[in-house]
DNA sequence: CCTGAACATTTGACAACCTGAACTATTCGT
DNA sequence: ACGAATAGTTCAGGTTGTCAAATGTTCAGG
């Protein structure tokens, strides 16, 4: 379960607790933009997965990494004020196609639009160096999980 | 070149995207690295925190955007399994002052040091492109409020 | 000194999220 | 056609989060 690691690189360190800043400050800007919509952040994740099209609970609850009886009520929720369907998957009727409605697309595009994450932090950037993080970013992100 | 910020820079908006999928990786990572030592997200937080000192619960509410009727709880956990103490401020009673035990911080500096999350994104990288990294969120988070 | 406003923390009621196990309905291999 | 596997739901239980109402403490003005 644990792999040996080298002893933890000073640089590597530093950028771990420079990201989990990071993270604390797009999470927060997140769950307020969602707020803002009357959506918890669960419910926005949801949301913003299906702008891409309709998708079975199952695949949600992977994407989401969670257990598939948490996305249930989440759905419940969003089916409640209209901004998901639930539909039988004509191919296979076990599973459930979830699909956002129109108010559902409309309030994830908005709330991404909203989310100015950079205008506080990213701003401190030049437009060079914007371009230089978005390259680094990329690598990154090659080998990960594609973004669903 | 003026450096009009139109609503919608490409690079931007690449770049906020890039930043969305990384903390979820992250955010991640932290979760299950803190379930392994059997700690939720929200302790490790609060435990991260109290690395750098005894802290009051407002204080702490405040770093984490949260109601400090909501730290009570955590505090009371944390507590319960002796990862942190609560005292009276001598100077102020009405202040409780949260202090990580040497469990505690034990804990927190371990789960730190496992949070490879070097190892899958970072490990893409280069020393050299790692300190560009390094300096480029640097200069993101310079202005923004400072992690404790 | 006394009183009331301001403050830090706690408590209680409530909603959402999340997990794990047990259940239902459907599919598929043999 | 039977049994194993799969998709989703339900239920019980724990954690996180909010808000409003308490409690205890400090501090400024009269």
């Amino acid at each position: 379960m644990e792999t040996q690691q080298p002893p933890t690189d000073p640089v590597t360190l530093e950028v771990t607790d420079l990201m989990a800043n990071l993270v604390g400050i797009f999470h927060r800007e997140y769950e307020e933009a969602a707020a803002a919509r009357s959506l918890t952040g669960a419910q926005a994740k949801v949301l913003a997965l299906l702008r891409r099209g309709p998708m079975p609970m199952r695949h949600i609850a992977q994407t989401l990494s969670c257990e598939p009886s948490n996305i249930t009520g989440i759905v419940d929720r969003l089916e409640s004020r209209g901004f998901v369907t639930r539909e039988a998957d004509p191919q296979d009727r076990r599973v459930k196609l979830v699909a956002a409605t129109g108010s559902g697309t409309a309030a994830s595009v908005e709330l991404r639009e909203s989310l100015h994450f950079a205008r506080e932090p990213l701003a401190a950037l030049d437009p060079e160096e914007r371009i230089q993080l978005r390259d680094l970013l990329r690598r990154m992100l090659a080998g990960a999980v594609p973004p669903a």
